[in-house]
DNA sequence: GTGAAAGCGCTAACAT
DNA sequence: ATGTTAGCGCTTTCAC
């Protein structure tokens, strides 16, 4: 009971005519007679005609379809990005391939090879968070396959680039905790390798220059997951006493601290303020409502994808260096960090 | 510089041999000569060779895909689906399309055309809110394509389903809110014509019917996501003082009101409790946690997969009714509900 | 105005 | 042990 779909030939034979008379008639061809096409046209549409787009694609080469990579679609900011790429997708005629690496290297090689095996157009991709080997990445570049890195790139490939300004939106935050009267900031952040992680601890550190405060190495702790700060919990608590606010990579994480602190008889922000990164929706949910700045995940979607259609669409001989589109985050006051 | 990947052909003129030698040396075809084998294998690797999905899949009328329809990935429910989907269908050599259909019915209705375009395999399908006409879900069921529909049903249509036990889940954490206390229950539902929010419904009619409690029609409002919550504020607060209880059809909506009802004076759970459906994770982070049942997401998804894979390595000739998996929630029992 | 043929990349039955 | 051929569904050039 395989399901068989009407072909262009199933009709040809039906209708006692020539495959290629089918195909004309079907894109209204003007060679193709009045009464011919009427006539295919109908019966196309009583079988419910569609065409293959496998078949399509093998022959026109070219798919209209993009691949993209992504970490986690759970996460707020990483669906947005989708819904941004799907609305431009969608509108330009292009279809789209969602594969989740889950954070996982091996997974977003798997990945990556699987898309280029289904001949997709192009790639939209954002780096998992354990990748510190980019050769998959490079054989791609090399097979002149258009790809678009987001919000996590690879410096080593000079593809277009859609990013967030990671530094300075670290820097305002940590002045919006430092304007608030805080010193003694604990930052919460990823390992070195993640470029965003790494700007953001950057940013960190040139709003303490900036403020005339030393930078105690001590409170830069590699924590950027839930799971971590409860696998980490006795050294975060073991610190609270000393500092005065947290500003932690991201919201999950963020809100991972706030959560510890009051449950040890913290009072947030009156003891300890915290921030966050992302502006992710449960950012309004918790008591107190977080303090975070917000990255434009839909836009940078669509940005990305629009850079990508440039590509695909320019004419073969033309050249055009690597766009690189960096986004500004703005700062989403909130109270856990309304100290006075 | 459209990218043109090596095929087989490529591979044939380069060392001087036919394409169908070098087809059956890439699979270790017993026929193939030690020496040949060896040529042809290292060559391949070189130039970095895959084959063509879109090639294998015409050729063997077999794409190895299968098509996802779901309203909105960022939801936890769906992503946890998808995630359950995505874990079955790898180990056992199947792609995944994703598509959104952001609860849109027009949305819907082209996604599923464009994955029988692409000539997925079968299709796993939680149909949109705002969907009421299924004849494109008729259609997909006439043209013999396997079928999977997950959590939101159409009752029509007889493939196999997988879906949350909503009656009992419902009737379950109504009569808990009962035992706590709460005899004056606010119901907010979803339109009737979606089958999970007529059997919460349900459930819940039949919960207090179980505890001699008259039903109350005023106290069933059709409101199902916290935009609809903030619209219709007026009424749930002017409702607010009779009530001692809302069981809201999933966790946002239960958030929002609870949210609305906290900044509105009353005290969760002391004046009203607040219970939701879905254990979606922001359930423990709101404050007071919120009451909520657990549905099993990945299992949902790891079981719909299941019944497809067997769907489609089904002998032709065989027969299967229709297969109906039932999951259980379980109740959470959280702050939100304890009132004593 | 319509048909025949070739080819996109691949496989498999059928030669040799 | 290897090559030739046909065909999956479709388009397009070339014939008539």
């Amino acid at each position: 009971m395989k399901p068989h779909l009407t072909s262009i030939n199933d009709i040809a034979r039906a209708l006692g005519v020539s495959a290629s008379t089918v195909s004309r008639a079907l894109k209204d061809h003007p060679d193709i007679s009045e009464p011919t096409r009427i006539k295919i046209k109908a019966f196309a549409q009583k079988v419910n005609y569609r065409p293959n787009a496998l078949a399509l694609s093998l022959k026109k080469q070219v798919s209209n379809t993009i691949g993209i990579v992504i970490p986690e679609i759970v996460h707020h900011f990483f669906s947005s990005i989708i819904s941004g790429i799907e609305d431009i997708a969608y509108s330009k005629g292009y279809r789209v391939m969602i594969c989740q690496s889950n954070e996982d290297y091996e997974r977003e090689k798997v990945n990556v090879q699987a898309l280029l095996d289904h001949r997709v157009d192009g790639l939209l991709v954002c780096i998992s968070k354990t990748t510190d080997d980019f050769s998959h990445f490079t054989s791609v570049y090399n097979s002149q396959v258009p790809m678009v890195f987001l919000d996590r790139i690879c410096k080593k490939i000079e593809t277009d680039r859609v990013i967030t300004d990671d530094f300075n939106g670290a820097r305002l935050i940590t002045s919006h905790l430092i304007e608030n009267g805080c010193k003694r900031i604990l930052h919460l952040g990823t390992l070195p390798h993640l470029l965003i992680g790494h700007d953001r601890q950057q940013g960190y550190v040139q709003a303490l220059k900036d403020n005339n405060i030393d930078l105690d190495p001590e409170l830069i702790i590699k924590c950027d997951t839930p799971a971590e700060v409860e696998s980490k919990k006795d050294i975060i608590l073991s610190l609270a006493g000393k500092i005065d606010a947290v500003f932690a990579v991201n919201d999950f994480t963020a809100v991972a601290v706030m959560n510890l602190l009051k449950n040890n008889g913290f009072e947030i922000p009156k003891d300890i303020a915290v921030a966050g990164f992302g502006d992710d929706p449960i950012a309004t949910i918790v008591d107190p409502p977080l303090t975070t700045v917000e990255q434009q995940g839909y836009q940078m979607g669509q940005e990305a994808m629009n850079l990508l259609i440039e590509r695909l669409t320019m004419p073969d001989n033309e050249m055009k260096a690597p766009e690189i589109k960096v986004f500004q985050v703005e700062l989403r006051k909130r109270k856990s960090t309304q100290r006075s």
